[in-house]
RNA sequence: CGCGGGAUGGAGCAGUCAGGUAGCUCGUCGGGCUCAUAACCCGAAGGUCGUUGGUUCAAAUCCAGCUCCCGCAA
């Protein structure tokens, strides 16, 4: 078996992670992840997934605040003599000493096509930039960020109206296999890994929550895009009469007359507004203080009007 | 104990302050008009007003508790 220490937070890591503890070929040592913050309604503390499931299955739990400033976690890692660190949207930055522990090596998945957009935030920039292709990439870390050499990739299609959340699941999905084939490969010195091109690197940003606010003054389909980026993680959103108007799903429209912002049709497919070139469509909305529901219904209830302006 | 909004036919809302016949815009169903329609006209069904208790001749509405949903902030 081959012994394993994963270092995760999301949940995107959780079906491998579930991967990995369910194969017979793998040993998982330990889970290493943020500790659980007081967050939303009430300031909660609300109990990470993946570290559920980690207890579920009597996996040993590390919770450092800073993984590589902790010498007694260090300590015990080491003295579990694991074979591989996987990192797979850890949070933290992994020191050398750290990085070293392992047998063969630490190996982190980044959902990219590295290196194009190494860093924060590739899933939702890669919809963002309008791109039609993604990936994931698997490859050894070291301290520079991202920069280690390549073990494998795969592609994943970007589909028009695809957004981060389901990017993310098709990520999550694929990410188990990718890890197996990575591992193994290593293991069995089947794979020998590759420099990544440094000149061709590109690199990502994390998003401010200024980004949230909807400028209509921008051409549609790179609103489109951004709203589907930013679905749920950031939504999107715009003010009506004084109200936060969350928007969830568009389309876009063609051959429309108005100003920017300019409610143009309200109709039962949704509302369509007024954008720089072309307009948008908004399908699914979440006003202030309600839950998600289809623009059209929002129409109905809070009696928008046609001429009427987002802010 | 972080701040705030909300729960009313299938959907989205008004009505609650000043207690007294369940309202609006849609959807659904039936019929009509039309070459036709997501358009228009006529009609119908569908609600123990989140829950528990209290006040009252009378509670969606006032009072108290509880549950659930959501926005902000972190």
């Amino acid at each position: 078996m081959i012994k394993v220490v994963f270092f995760a937070t999301p949940n995107i890591a959780l079906n491998s992670f579930n991967f990995f503890i369910n194969s017979k070929d793998y040993d998982v040592l330990a889970l290493v992840t943020q500790k659980a913050k007081a967050q939303n309604r009430g300031k909660k503390i609300v109990e990470r997934e993946i570290t559920k499931i980690a207890k579920e299955n009597n996996i040993t739990v590390f919770e450092p605040d800073k993984i590589s400033r902790e010498p007694d976690v260090i300590e015990k890692l080491k003295e579990m003599k694991p074979d591989f660190f996987v990192t797979f949207a850890f949070g933290q930055i992994l020191s050398q000493e750290v990085i070293d522990i392992p047998k063969f090596a630490t190996i982190n998945l980044h959902a990219s096509l590295l290196p194009e957009y190494r860093g924060a935030n590739p899933i939702a920039t890669a919809i963002i930039d309008g791109k039609k292709e993604t990936g994931i990439t698997t490859m050894k870390t070291v301290l520079e960020l991202d920069a280690g050499d390549i073990c494998l990739q795969e592609k994943i299609e970007i589909t028009p109206e695809m957004n981060v959340i389901e990017l993310m699941d098709k990520i999550s999905n694929l990410s188990p296999d990718l890890l197996d084939k990575t591992l193994k490969g290593l293991y069995e010195g089947t794979l020998i890994p590759f420099a990544q091109d440094n000149n061709k690197a590109t690199f990502t940003k994390k998003l401010k929550k200024e980004e949230k606010e909807i400028n209509w003054a921008a051409p549609a389909q790179k609103l489109h895009d951004k709203i589907r980026g930013m679905y749920l993680i950031n939504t999107n959103q715009s003010t009506y009469k004084g109200k936060i108007i969350k928007i969830l799903k568009t389309e876009v429209v063609e051959n429309t007359v108005g100003q920017a912002g300019e409610i143009v049709e309200i109709s039962k497919s949704g509302v369509v507004v007024k954008c720089l070139d072309n307009a948008l469509r908004l399908l699914l909305v979440k006003p202030e203080g309600k839950g998600e529901m289809k623009a059209s219904d929002w129409a109905n209830g809070a009696r928008i009007k046609k001429g009427d302006f987002f802010q």
